[in-house]
RNA sequence: GCCGCCUUAGCUCAGUAGGUUAGAGCGCUAGAUUGUGGAUCUAGAGGUCCCCCGUUCGAGCCGGGGAGGCGGUA
C-alpha cells in the first residue's frame, strides 16, 4: 500500500474535465459522484448494490462515526472498509459541517470546536488534529481538512473571519496528517460568494499544498445562480493538475453546471434522501411518487432506465409502497436515484472525452424541459 | 320495556357563565429538502356541530320531541 494517490487528467472540453484518480483501493473516474454513507451505510442500499450503480467511491463521516460507534472501535475492527464491507475508496468528511448543522451548544475557538452530541448530549471536542486522527483510524483514502462552514447569507466580515480560521486549520490539518503514502489530504476553499475571499483562500491552500482541493461553503442557502457565479471563477483559482471537489452538491442540473465549470468530484445526500421520501430524479426531472396521480399508473418510472425499480415495478407499486411506508420503497427509489446520478456522470465523462459536452448538455436540458410523462 | 352515557372534519376527539369566520392530532392534497438525525419543516382542502321544534338580540352549548350507537337491567 505504498502507491500514491494520483490524478491523471485525460481530456478537457471547454471548462469540463475528465480523468482518473488512482488509489491503492481502486480508481475513481472523474467527473465522479460520490454517494453519501454517513454512518458506514448508504442508507437502504447494500454496498454491492451501490457499486452496481456505477459508484467508484463513497463518503463517510468523521462526526457521526466518532460519536457512534467510535473511531477507535472501527479501527479495532479492521477499519471502515472492512467494517462496512466496501472495498473501494472512501472519502471522509472532517466533521466541520456537522458541527455547524447538527451539534447543540457548540463553542468555537481557535483551537477547535467543543459541542454536545445530537445523540445523547455528551460533550466532545473536535480539532484539526483530532479530525485527522479519527480519519486515520477509519482508514479513509481521501481525508478532508477540518474546516468551518458558515451558512449563507452571512455578513462578509463573518465569512472572511471564518475563512481565515479554516485556512489556519488547514495548515494544522496538513501538519497533523503528515506523509501517508496511499492516502490523500484535500484542502477546503471557503470565502462565501465573495471573489476576493475565494482568491485569498485558494492562495492559502495552494501555498500549503494538498493532494486535491475542495470548494466548500456552497449550496448552503445562496441559490443556484450565486453558486454558479462562484463556480465561474473558483475552480480556475485551484491547481489544474489536482482534483477539484465541490462539496455537498447537488441536484442533477447543479452537477452538470458544476462539471461544465471545471469540477471533478461531488457528493450529495439528495439522491439517497429523496429516495427515502418519495422523490425520484429522472431524465425528465423531479417526480414525486407520493403524488396521487401515480396510484393507478402501470408504467415504469422511466421506461428507458435499467435500474431494478424501473425494470420490475410500476409507478403504482412505487406509489403504494412509499405511501405504506414499506422499506422496499426507500430501497427501490434510492437505487433508481443513485443509478440515474451515475448515468449522468458516465454520460458526461464520455461526452467530455469525445469533445461533445456542449451537445450532451443541450440534450440533458431539452429532455428535462419536456417534463415528466403525461398522466394517464 | 326501563335506566344511564354518547352523537362536532375521512378517523379519534377537544370545545359552553350562550357572543365575529368552530379547533387539534392523525389521514388526505401539494411543496421544501444539497460535505444525511430513515429526520424535519411549510402550505392547502375538508364541517347541515345527528334531525325537528322551542327559548334568546344571538344556540355546537339551554329546554322538549325524534333518530342512531354503546352499556346496564327486566
Amino acid at each position: 500500500m505504498t502507491q500514491r494517490v494520483a490524478f491523471e487528467l485525460m481530456a478537457t472540453d471547454g471548462g469540463a474535465r475528465t480523468g482518473v484518480i488512482s488509489t491503492p483501493r481502486g480508481t475513481i473516474r472523474t467527473p465522479a459522484f460520490m454517494p453519501v454513507g454517513t454512518v458506514a451505510t448508504v442508507k437502504a442500499m447494500l454496498p454491492e448494490s451501490v457499486a452496481a450503480t456505477g459508484a467508484d467511491i463513497l463518503l463517510g463521516n468523521t462526526y457521526h462515526l466518532m460519536l457512534r460507534p467510535g473511531a477507535e472501535r472501527i479501527a479495532g475492527l479492521g477499519g471502515l472498509h472492512e467494517f462496512m464491507n466496501w472495498p473501494g475508496p472512501i472519502l471522509t468528511d472532517s466533521g466541520g459541517f456537522q458541527v455547524m448543522s447538527l451539534a447543540g451548544l457548540r463553542k468555537l475557538t481557535e483551537k477547535g470546536v467543543t459541542f454536545r452530541s445530537h445523540i445523547d448530549g455528551s460533550r466532545h471536542e473536535l480539532t484539526p488534529e483530532r479530525s485527522m486522527e479519527i480519519q486515520r483510524l477509519l482508514g479513509s483514502d481521501i481525508v478532508m481538512c477540518f474546516d468551518e462552514c458558515p451558512a449563507l447569507p452571512a455578513e462578509e466580515t463573518t465569512v472572511a473571519e471564518s475563512m481565515r480560521l479554516s485556512m489556519r486549520w488547514a495548515q494544522r490539518s496538513r501538519d497533523a496528517f503528515g506523509d501517508r503514502p496511499g492516502h490523500a489530504l484535500f484542502g477546503i476553499m471557503q470565502g462565501g460568494v465573495t471573489r476576493d475571499l475565494r482568491a485569498q483562500s485558494a492562495d492559502a491552500l495552494t501555498s500549503i499544498g494538498f493532494d486535491g482541493y475542495a470548494i466548500g461553503g456552497l449550496a448552503v442557502g445562496e441559490g443556484q445562480a450565486a453558486m454558479f457565479g462562484v463556480l465561474d471563477y473558483a475552480p480556475g483559482m485551484l491547481p489544474a493538475d489536482k482534483p477539484r471537489y465541490l462539496m455537498g452538491v447537488g441536484k442533477p442540473d447543479d452537477i452538470v453546471g458544476a462539471v461544465k465549470r471545471g469540477v471533478d468530484m461531488m457528493d450529495c445526500v439528495l439522491p439517497s434522501r429523496s429516495g427515502r421520501t418519495g422523490q425520484a430524479w429522472t431524465r425528465r426531472g423531479q417526480v414525486n411518487l407520493k403524488n396521487a396521480r401515480h396510484a393507478d399508473d402501470p408504467r415504469p418510472l422511466d421506461e428507458d432506465c435499467t435500474c431494478p425499480a424501473c425494470r420490475g415495478y410500476s409507478r403504482a407499486y412505487l406509489h403504494h409502497v412509499m405511501r405504506a411506508g414499506e422499506m422496499i420503497s426507500g430501497m427501490l427509489l434510492t437505487w433508481h436515484n443513485l443509478h440515474y446520478y451515475q448515468q449522468i456522470m458516465a454520460g458526461m465523462r464520455a461526452a467530455i472525452a469525445e469533445g461533445r459536452f456542449a451537445a450532451w448538455e443541450a440534450d440533458f436540458h431539452a429532455t428535462r424541459a419536456a417534463g415528466d410523462i403525461a398522466p394517464l
